[in-house]
DNA sequence: ACCTGAACACCGTTCAAGT
DNA sequence: ACCTGAACACCGTTCAAGT
C-alpha cells in the first residue's frame, strides 16, 4: 500500500496541514510523519515539500488550523463570570484538539490566529482596571494554567491508571510520606479531568476577583 | 568516531540514565538517542538494552535521577510563605533539569522520588485545614502552574524572541486586537523568566491563603 | 510549474552471534 | 554473564529527474 489510499482532493497548504492536523489529534505528535501524511493524502512524499519548506512549517501550519476551532463571544455577566467563560472556550478548543499543547512546547504560537485567544481576555483585564503589565501577566497565568492542565492531564485518570498511580502510592514507605500515603483517591482524582480544570479555574479566578475590586476602588478614589 | 570519545566508566542503570539526563538537558530531548547516547558512554548501542528494556524506560529512570535533585527542607513562617518557598524549589530543580517538564509530557511521574516535592506541599495544605480533596486539588494547581510555566516560559525572552514576537504583533489588524496591539512589551515581559513565574505564583497563593483563612475560621467554630 | 523516486544520514529495536 | 554488529523497518530532507 503506498499511495491513493483517500482520495486525492486538491492539495494545498491548507488541505495539507488540516490532514496533518486531523493525523496529530488522532494518532499523537509522534506518529505524524512526513511519508506518513503524505501517503494518506494520496501524493508522494516530496510533494508536501513543495508546500512548506519544513515538518516544522507544517507543524506551524496545523497549529494555526487548530487555533481556528476556538470560539468564544463576550457574555453578559461580572468579571469573573465571563473570564470563566472565556477560559472553558480555551479548554474547549484544546479538548477537541489535543494535539494542540503538545504543539505548542515545541514553538511560540505567533500564528496571527492565536491572538484571538488572549485579545477577548486582554480587554476584559484592561476595561477592569488592571495596568497593561499586570493584565498581560495576569493572562498568562490563566493561559499557562489552562494549556498545561489539558498536557498534563486532559482527562479524569482511566481505571488502569489509577490503579498505576494507586500502586505507585502503596510502595512509598508511610513514615516518609504520612500525608500522600493515605489520600490515593484524592490524588487520582486530582490527576486531571474536567472538575480538577474547574477547582484550578475557580482558584486563580478568586485572586483576579480580588484584585479586581481594589484596582476598581482605586479608580473610583482617583 | 565510534567509541571510546568517553572515559569507559562502569556502566549501570544509574550512570546511564544519569548520562542520558545530561544529554537530555543539555541538546533538548529531540537529541537523545540510543546510538549516540551509547556512543558517548563508549559502548555499543545494544549494550544499553542489557539495562533498560526500552528507550522509554531509560527516560523514566532519567525523569528519577532529575528528580533525585529536588531539595526543600521545612521553613518557618506563615502557610504562605512556606508554599513560596516550596514551589521556589520545585522551579529550581526544572531550571536545572530543563528537559524534565518536556519528559513528563510523556509520561507519569510515578517515581517514587517524584512524590518527595508533593509530600511536603500535601502536609501544608492538610496542617492549614484543608480537607484531603480541596488539599489534593489545590497541590496539584500549583503543580501544574509550575511545570507549565517552566515548559513554555522558563526563561525571559531572549532579544531575538521579543522581535519576533512584537514582529507578529505588528502584523495584527489593530482593529481587531485593539489591546493586544498596543502592549507589545508587557506581552514579551510575561512570557517568561522568573518575575513572571512569582507574580502568578503570588496570584495563586493570593487564594490558597484565602481560603486557608477560611478553613482555620471554620475549625475554631467548632 | 508541479510532482516525485532514489539516496543519504539518521532513528529504535530484534536477532543471532561473539567473548 | 555480558556485550554487540548486522539487519529491519522506519525517519526528514537533498538532489536530480520526470511530466
Amino acid at each position: 500500500m503506498s499511495k491513493g489510499n483517500r482520495t486525492r482532493a486538491a492539495l494545498d497548504r491548507d488541505a495539507i496541514a488540516r490532514a496533518a492536523l486531523e493525523m496529530l489529534d488522532e494518532e499523537g505528535i509522534e506518529a505524524l510523519s512526513m511519508r506518513r501524511l503524505a501517503d494518506r493524502l494520496g501524493a508522494g512524499t516530496m510533494t508536501l515539500y513543495g508546500y512548506f519548506r519544513s515538518k516544522q512549517e507544517l507543524l506551524d501550519a496545523a497549529v494555526g488550523a487548530a487555533v481556528e476551532d476556538f470560539h468564544w463571544s463576550p457574555t453578559e455577566g461580572t468579571l469573573r463570570e465571563r473570564l470563566f467563560t472565556h477560559q472553558r472556550a480555551v479548554r474547549e478548543v484544546l479538548a477537541l484538539h489535543p494535539s494542540l499543547p503538545q504543539l505548542r512546547t515545541r514553538q511560540a504560537m505567533v500564528q496571527p490566529a492565536a491572538f484571538r485567544m488572549s485579545e477577548p481576555a486582554m480587554r476584559m483585564l484592561l476595561d477592569a482596571g488592571f495596568p497593561p503589565d499586570d493584565a498581560a501577566r495576569t493572562f498568562r497565568v490563566l493561559f499557562v494554567y489552562a494549556i498545561g492542565s489539558m498536557l498534563f492531564g486532559p482527562e479524569e485518570l482511566t481505571p488502569a491508571q489509577r490503579r498505576g498511580v494507586k500502586a505507585a502510592l502503596l510502595l512509598l514507605p508511610e513514615d516518609e510520606f504520612p500525608a500522600i500515603a493515605r489520600m490515593p483517591d484524592e490524588l487520582t482524582a486530582s490527576m486531571g479531568g474536567e472538575a480538577q480544570f474547574d477547582y484550578g479555574l475557580e482558584l486563580i479566578l478568586d485572586a483576579i476577583e480580588a484584585r479586581a475590586a481594589r484596582y476598581s476602588a482605586a479608580r473610583s478614589h482617583q
